[in-house]
DNA sequence: CGAAAAAGTTGACGGTTCGTCACGATCTAG
DNA sequence: CTAGATCGTGACGAACCGTCAACTTTTTCG
């Protein structure tokens, strides 16, 4: 009895199977190994070979975890969408005003996209396309999470009645285009960023056109 | 010599040789079926082979016209930016107040685009990737080129002396992604669109910080 | 007009990537 | 300890890439 208590104390989670521990551990090494080369090459000259040869793993194993370098791109952006939501949310979610709504929402997201800037960062560096964005499901995902958050402050009157959807494209067109404007600076300033974005909202909202009836019901079932 | 006249009345413009017809034909030729194939495929998908395929060329005839599918790629996004971009700097050009500077850069902008949606639309409908936008450089260079207007208005004292380099990148960044937004709905309207647009920078430029001196000079030799 | 030169097209070629699959190694269950 | 399940391996056929020598067509010029 004692000794079966004592034959485990160097290893306190048997949790997982050694199976599912490699599996674990590959998974990590190919997707470090994307990210690398997606780094270095940029997404269009980087090759599922490039990535599985700078693993030690065979050809064919990048296969049992990814379909194909769009997939396992995909999971690597997905990564980054996934970290930064939640922030966003809860930070629009804490919100009394419409000041904090859109001042905290821009700069969470110009620090966390200034802070670790290599995961953020639109890829560039390609010998041919100049500049190229990449929306996956799930920053797709998180456009419908804000468009939703603005229709409830409508609903709630703390939005003037406009067109959520127009405002959605808005904030999240100025967020990623100024994004690309901060990254290429030498003296970053996410505060300042986040300053102008806030004070263009903040005095556009009170002037955009108010919205009479039903709002514009956009596609619910796109392709 | 009324003989040598007369015998080239069915051809009036001896200008090109026919080498030179050819050459712009075969060019010609190509475009199209790129085009037909991006839009059939999309970009990601599509090779070389297949734009030649959907010719009546030979593969090695494709690269003495263009180096990749990247580049004839560009030029197919470069002829439509060359061909929107004069407008956009005319309806600037002859704008006497911010507002119709705003208000007829996004009408003309909306407009063309929701006209010929084909050309303008990113590229969707990839197997994996969910969307995506790609800049190359003669869009880019229209991106300048509104920096430079607007920061003309700062010094004539028509607009207020606020981030040029920031208030550009909103501009597009909204201009972009409402243009995304429109082209999914089905009733299209890009007066409206336009008009969301101009109020919310007619009544943000007022809110925006003013800067005290020399404004934020960004980087002039990026790579 | 005719021949040499220039320009352009062709398709095959070596090198590489793609995604698959039969095989073998390793782990788990009983 | 063994049977079965799971997964890594690397070779394979198909396809694509970019190049290039040979060939055809156009232009130049004596």
């Amino acid at each position: 009895m004692e000794d079966a208590a004592l034959r485990t104390p160097s290893r306190p989670r048997p949790a997982l199977g050694k199976r599912e521990q490699t599996k674990a551990q590959n998974r990590q090494m190919i997707l470090d190994a994307a990210r690398a080369v997606f780094a270095e090459r940029g997404f269009g000259a980087t090759t599922v070979r490039d990535i599985i040869r700078a693993t030690s793993l065979a050809s064919g194993t990048f296969y049992n975890y990814f379909k194909s370098k769009e997939e396992i791109y995909q999971a690597i952006r997905d990564e980054a969408a996934l970290a930064i939501r939640p922030q966003l949310r809860e930070e629009r979610l804490k919100a009394r005003t419409v000041e904090e709504f859109i001042s905290g929402s821009f700069r969470t997201f110009f620090e966390i996209v200034t802070r670790d800037e290599v995961n953020f960062r639109t890829i560039r560096h390609n010998a041919d396309v100049t500049r190229m964005r990449l929306d996956t499901p799930e920053v797709i995902a998180g456009f419908e999470e804000l468009r939703e958050d603005i229709e409830k402050g409508i609903a709630a009157g703390v939005f003037p009645p406009i067109d959520a959807d127009f405002l959605m494209a808005s904030i999240v067109g100025v967020a990623f285009e100024m994004t690309e404007r901060i990254l290429r600076r030498e003296h970053r300033d996410p505060k300042a960023a986040a300053d102008f974005a806030t004070a263009l909202f903040m005095g556009g909202i009170r002037a955009l056109p108010h919205i009479a009836a039903a709002p514009q019901s956009s596609s619910s079932a796109a392709a």
